[in-house]
DNA sequence: CGGCCAATTGACGGCTCTCAAATTCCGTGG
DNA sequence: CCACGGAATTTGAGAGCCGTCAATTGGCCG
């Protein structure tokens, strides 16, 4: 485990910095006991956490005591079936809400970890139910989350099992691609957060084949890339080869 | 497509023939005003509507306007890229809430299609929205029911992600099995609703693959198949094999 | 009886995995 | 600041699993 004992990356410490701003918060529905009321009514503990790189939010087996709202940085979601074997499900990234699959039976069925030092927003699943019981929108809100992770799993399922390697590498470009671009950073050149081992974990693979990927897509033009530094060169044809 | 002109099966004209005991419902919560109020005062339109096999609940791109609960039957549960791709994520059988994915934007991602004539319940939307916001006990079961469908997805996942064809096969026999046994049908021997193709596509692997594989396993002694008729001989193989 | 579709089996090729080695990067300690 | 060690990444060679193509069988329905 790589925890190292370094301080929160720029972005992290920025946004600890900031006040705590939940005006613009996309899950303000799901904290705040109706909307408009007055934020100091807040419970404390609605706070804020930070988490470095290589910590968990929370693992398999936790019992569901907070849902997350990722403030800053990223992380991976992954699954552990009893013989060992693993799958990276999602990369959530700022915005995203974590933990919802822990609500059929209260009990986390994956661990959250932080690919970078990041900031979560820990909501208390109690409050938030009770909130939900109140606020006809925010129970919707989550309704909406909720399936939203239905939906981004069953088109990452699709991904699996019925495209090639290539083609999976190049949707994944993609959508790290319009993930940059909806957070306002540039949509052709970013940095990788994860390894190339959990590249492939995600996307069915092995190390070496995404390797082999990444140098076929560089051969051809398509993108450049070092180490962890992506320069998106044809997003076009990237997005030709995914077909969707 | 395939729209025979055959009758309900037997199973589907018994639940058809049965009185509306929602008593014993699972679901019950979602579309009762209030546990324990009266049936009858129940919306005409919380209806029944028998599915031929071949016959779509909802196609992906249809407004949503009601969930379904699988009554009698089973059906496929199939997104579609706009390449035209294919992946069936689910094979939901009696008991099972459909059209969850349709929450996050209002719209059908998914098709639902009867592998057998069947019978749904339709639970019109808005009317469960406004149970949930009445009851916390639907609301909870709600979201436990989308919760589910996330958990069951993701350990789809890792299943075509990080086993090979013989474990994925092996893997879908003791879950059918399991679904058999839980409904008090017999666990070792039934029979398979879907095509090789359906299997083939939802494990993400081709239809020849899935014969080879069953023929395998049958030389190991540890199933015996014979077109849609599965006898399981070994259910202990077949879970060590999964490993989980 | 004939046609169509589902299912099965074989042959072959290729994509991906496995094994191996070299290189670079990065953090740690001297 | 420099040296060292481990981790991450890249590339090559070879094998094997699985997909593709093809042919056949059997059942269902018109």
């Amino acid at each position: 485990m790589d925890t190292s004992s370094f301080g929160l990356s720029r972005a992290a410490r920025h946004v600890a910095a900031m006040p705590r701003d939940c005006e613009s918060c996309a899950v303000a529905p799901l904290c705040h006991p109706l909307a408009g009321a007055a934020p100091q009514s807040l419970p404390a503990s609605y706070g804020r956490r930070r988490v470095r790189r290589g910590e968990a939010v929370y693992r398999a087996g936790d019992p569901l005591s907070n849902l997350y709202q990722l403030r800053a940085g990223s992380m991976k979601i992954r699954i552990t079936n009893p013989s060992g074997a693993e799958q990276i499900t999602a990369f959530p990234v700022a915005g995203a809400l974590l933990g919802l699959d822990a609500i059929e039976t209260g009990t986390h069925t994956s661990d959250a970890i932080a690919l970078e030092d990041s900031v979560v927003c820990a909501l208390p699943y109690a409050d938030l139910m009770a909130n939900c019981n109140r606020d006809a929108s925010a129970a919707r809100l989550l309704h909406q989350c909720i399936a939203h992770d239905i939906n981004q799993c069953q088109r990452l399922l699709l991904t699996l099992g019925r495209m090639t390697t290539d083609v999976r590498v190049a949707g994944f470009m993609v959508d790290l691609s319009e993930q940059m671009a909806a957070h306002g950073y540039s949509p052709r050149e970013f940095v990788l957060k994860m390894t190339r081992e959990d590249i492939a974990n995600h996307l069915g693979m092995q190390i070496e084949t995404v390797c082999r990927v990444f140098s076929r897509l560089q051969s051809a033009a398509l993108i450049h890339v070092s180490k962890r530094h992506l320069k998106i060169l044809d997003v076009d044809a990237l997005r030709r080869m995914r077909c969707g």
